[in-house]
This record gives structure tokens, sequence and C-alpha cells, in this order.
DNA sequence: CACCAAAATGATATTGGTTATCAAGTACAC
DNA sequence: GTGTACTTGATAACCAATATCATTTTGGTG
């Protein structure tokens, strides 16, 4: 699914006439390297031990234009820090976040995504995106007997 | 309901050890007299139109006390500037927001937050909070003439 | 009422994440 | 190979929010 979407990518690309770099090609690796929700800071730390000239104003572009290609999803958790995780095709899923030590669990719920659709229906709104998170303990750092 | 939200300012400074002031007077009056979701600047503006000795510094400080006291919920939209609107007693309602013009309609679905439990509880979480945001184009921008 | 310690205020500086600027470098169509 | 528009990286600028700190105010005490 890497290639996949590296030809996403490249389709997008393609479609707006940008140049491919060499800075972008090891940006969107080290993007699909991960599984987590990292932080622009966070790349670009692992963008730079590789590639020490990359600069992060390129790792902010860079992030940016996956998000409009659709390959990576921005995020805005509670510290106003943007994080970006994989996009996946027609998927989608909202986040569990611990308060405590800060870990995030992913959910999708079917019968939510009709609800919302219904709420927005009845109030005349065509939904274009929405976000879900609910915060709490994770079972760790609620206290470790309780189940 | 403006007198009961007072009252609980009040309890919650008395319990704090908080000490009276003009300025924190001032700025309750403000924020007791709108209904919308206000961001600080916003606030700071009326605050200062009535009383101009004022400072924005004050109007931050006092509107995360009256979060932490329970009367006010900090609002976190897209453009990550902070917004206040009242948080009544047990209450609780989720946000349809316009991307085209910014309008806010408020809702809340039971069913929704019954799931929204069942989710946290099947992963172990405690959830002390959350946040639904539906966006998308309220009946006005999304054309005239559709329905 | 006068006095005092602690709290609050307001002007200002600072922070922290993100974006804009711009000279220098690069890609790519010709 | 040339030319030009795009891209990059260093840096400055931006902006909401917070920290700092001298000054003022509060609320208790005698
Ligand atoms: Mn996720
Ligand atoms: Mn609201
Ligand atoms: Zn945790
Ligand atoms: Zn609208």
């Amino acid at each position: 699914m890497i290639l996949e979407k590296k030809k996403a990518f490249n389709a997008y690309a393609a479609k707006q006439g940008l140049r491919s770099t060499r800075q972008r090609d090891v940006i969107l690796d080290v993007f699909l390297a991960t599984r987590q929700h990292l932080s622009v800071e966070e790349l670009y730390l692992k963008v730079k031990s590789s590639h020490p000239g990359i600069g992060f104003a390129t790792v902010y572009r860079t992030m940016k234009l996956l998000a409009e290609a659709g390959i990576a999803r921005e995020l805005t958790l509670k510290n106003g820090q943007a994080r970006y995780e994989h996009q996946l095709a027609g998927e989608h899923h909202d986040h569990l976040i611990c308060t405590g030590c800060g870990a995030i669990v992913e959910f999708e719920d079917e019968t939510i995504e009709k609800l919302q659709q219904e709420i927005a229906g009845r109030h005349g709104f065509s939904i274009t995106s929405h976000r879900m998170d609910l915060f709490g303990l994770c079972p760790i750092c609620r206290g470790g007997t309780a189940g």
C-alpha cells in the first residue's frame, strides 16, 4: 500500500504540475514508514537523521502537499500542534486520546457516521469533513489493577 | 440563569480563595451577555469599549478561570484560535460549522453520546470530555435555491 | 482606620508553532 | 545546453497565547 500512496502522490503532482525532487521523495518515504501520528517536528527529525540538508520549511510544505494529495490527514489535538497520519483511500476513523500518556487509539463507528449525516441533513448542512475526539484515560493510566 | 452563573463563579472563587475584582465582574458580565462563540480578542474589544483600562492579559486569565469554574467552555475550531461559549449546568452539545460563512449550529444527540461511551468502554478508556465538530456548508452557503 | 502580605492587574517581552520572504539551486520542456 | 518557472533552505515575520514584573488592589488584622 506504500507503493499505492506513492502513485497517488505522483498522480497529484502530475496533475498540479509539481516537480519531482529528492526532498519530497525522502519526506514521503519517512512519512509512509511510520504508523504513528507524528508532529512536523518529529518528521523533520527523522528526515534530518538520514538527510541533514533538508530544511524544516520543506517538511512543512511537503506535509501540506501530502494532505492536499489526499494521502495524509492533518490532526489538531489539544495542544495546537499539528500531527499527520496516513489517510487511507476511502476509509475514515476517529480517535480515543489518553490525556495521561498521549496514547491514541483509532476506531470507526458506522452508526455514528450515519447519525452525523442525519443531523447535518436535518439542519440543511452538507458535511465535507468531521472530527471526533474522545479524551480520557487509557487502561494503563487509569491505574494498575482496574480492568 | 445569568444570576446562576454568577453565583457559580463566586462559589468557585470562594473555594479557590480568589479575590473579587472589578475586572472579573466586567469580563463575566460581557461574557454572559452574549450567546455566541467569541474569541478572546472579540471579548476583549467588547470589554474595552466600556472599560478601556482592562488589559487583554486579564481577559485571557479570566476566561481560563471561567472555564475552570465550569461556566465557560473553550473551543478550538479550525484556525487554532480559542473561542468561548456558555457551559450550561449538566448539558452538553456539539457543533455544525459552516466552512463558508463560519456559522455555528449547536446540536445534541443522546444516541451518539451513548455510542461514544460504549466505544470508550470497549477500549478500556474512561472518557472525561469529547469534541465532535461537523464541517460543511450551511443552507445559505450551499447556494440560493437548494433546499 | 491604618497597615500589611498576598493576589491581581496591565504593559510589555517572550514563547512556540507555523508561514512568508527571498536569494540560490534545481527540474524539465524546448 | 538554455531558459525559466518551480523548489529549496535560511531566516525573518507572524500570531495567539503565556510569562514577567513593577505597580495597584484586595481583604484580613489590630
Ligand atoms: Mn489516526
Ligand atoms: Mn456551542
Ligand atoms: Zn494513557
Ligand atoms: Zn454558511
